[in-house]
DNA sequence: GCAGGAATATTCTCATGAAAATAATTACAT
DNA sequence: ATGTAATTATTTTCATGAGAATATTCCTGC
């Protein structure tokens, strides 16, 4: 006897078989739902690496076959979050040390890149709401919890990407940050009280002041920061369940 | 009837049942073949933007079902190579001239990134290996047709980003160049009997020089030329895309 | 007790049929 | 002849079963 029954069929699954419904209803596209939300668990750390993937819970859970499943865990396999194994299944990446050590050079180049496109783009307005997010930070900060820390983190530089108006970059960034939260997840050593938020005020601040150089310079610092709470030495894989993750993420 | 015995089994297909042959052979994974052919006929202009892709058609062709060419498709589809409409069918993107516009944008930042890597990492010998592939273009450009030129002009790109030695950043220029290569076909007015090898050269010997202003200068200057070739306005832009789409059905 | 191996159970992998949606064609009426 | 409705054909989309590969359990012999 088994946790749930394979094999049998969705009949009890909650949409099941409502074919005249709303009719037409936008895209639904449970394909696309399933990757964002296991790229968010992903990045969340609610799915750490090496963590195995079922395609039944998954199926399952969304009230899907394991065929649409799988169409989602191709595409987060080329995007390097996922890893498939021969006949063995599919689990959450474990980017290698040298992988590690690209994403991050990659990303520096990047984020230099992006902050060029920024002060060429960028309005005032915008970079007014840019330093809104700041301070929701800084609230998280305080009274919120590791999840939410990191999550908001990555969104600044996202977010910071979106104003240099470019959304080729701007997709390449999300990527790397996405893929930076595996190496992070395997490789920090140390949780610093980051000063995460006050780098990211900072940098703004020197965007709205128009200065460059200053910019980048603090992102540097701030990337260099980052990368500091890694060693980059043999780690090893967090180990949780799976579908308690799934319920968080219905 | 028709052409292709649809819905009929692959009964008589070439590879059909030989489950124990050579045995293990390491990672025959068709979808990646599919997934490599396509992308390749895509690069090549074989398939133009616009152009609908038949499942089948493919599925018969690599002896597998359609389950796995659509594996295919749909990470083809993450690269914004194929376009999957709702319930028309999957047809070769055509990017728009916003996206266009940041995919050179990109490039041009991404190539001067991928410039200052190389003048870090590559060693004289492999530029000396890059230059034999200038030689090579040359001498397709001479003897050869528009595809070989083609191909091998982008290829150039992406082998001086591997020298760069930084993988991350080698997948996201190769990415790049294929949708670039989409964009070429859809908007390029005039085939410029290109000076393209020759600008490969001179930016080969501009890194052998170990001048690095000079080598992005250059390269800025070619890619200044390529972006000549297309026209990106508006009006002119639809109207173009509008006659592309008929001569793939004329 | 424990190593080895058979038996069992999971889980992936893929082909295929059935249903839904769209396109093409024919038939009909004005 | 032309536009419209109805029929047919094609194609996508998805669920599911059968088979293969791997993991797990259980049993036996030392």
């Amino acid at each position: 006897m088994k946790k749930t029954t394979r094999r049998q069929g969705t009949k009890t699954a909650p949409k099941a078989n409502a074919p005249v419904d709303t009719a037409e209803n936008a895209h639904d596209d449970v394909t696309e739902r399933i990757r964002i939300t296991l790229a968010t668990a992903i990045g969340e750390g609610a799915l750490k690496p090496g963590v195995k993937i079922l395609e039944d819970a998954i199926a399952d859970h969304f009230g899907v076959s394991r065929t649409v499943v799988r169409g989602a865990l191709g595409v987060l396999e080329s995007d390097h979050l996922l890893e498939r194994k021969k006949n063995r299944g599919t689990f959450v990446a474990e980017p290698s040390i040298e992988e590690a050590k690209a994403l991050f050079e990659a990303r520096r180049k990047l984020e230099h890149v992006i902050l060029e496109l920024v002060m060429d783009h960028a309005t005032a307005d915008q970079l007014d709401a840019l330093e809104k997010l700041t301070d929701e930070e800084e609230h998280i900060h305080h009274h919120g919890d590791e999840k939410s820390k990191t999550v908001l983190s990555g969104k600044f530089h996202v977010v910071l990407a979106e104003l240099g108006g470019n959304a080729v970059l701007t997709e390449m960034l999300s990527k790397i940050v996405a893929r930076l939260s595996l190496v992070m997840f395997l490789y920090e050593e140390e949780r610093k009280d980051d000063c995460g938020a006050d780098h990211h005020r900072q940098i703004v601040g020197a965007l709205k002041a128009k200065d460059l150089a200053k910019a980048q310079q603090l992102m540097d610092h701030h990337l260099a920061d980052i990368e500091g709470r890694v060693r980059l030495t043999e780690g090893q894989g967090d180990r949780h369940t799976f579908l308690a993750v799934l319920e968080n993420f219905s």
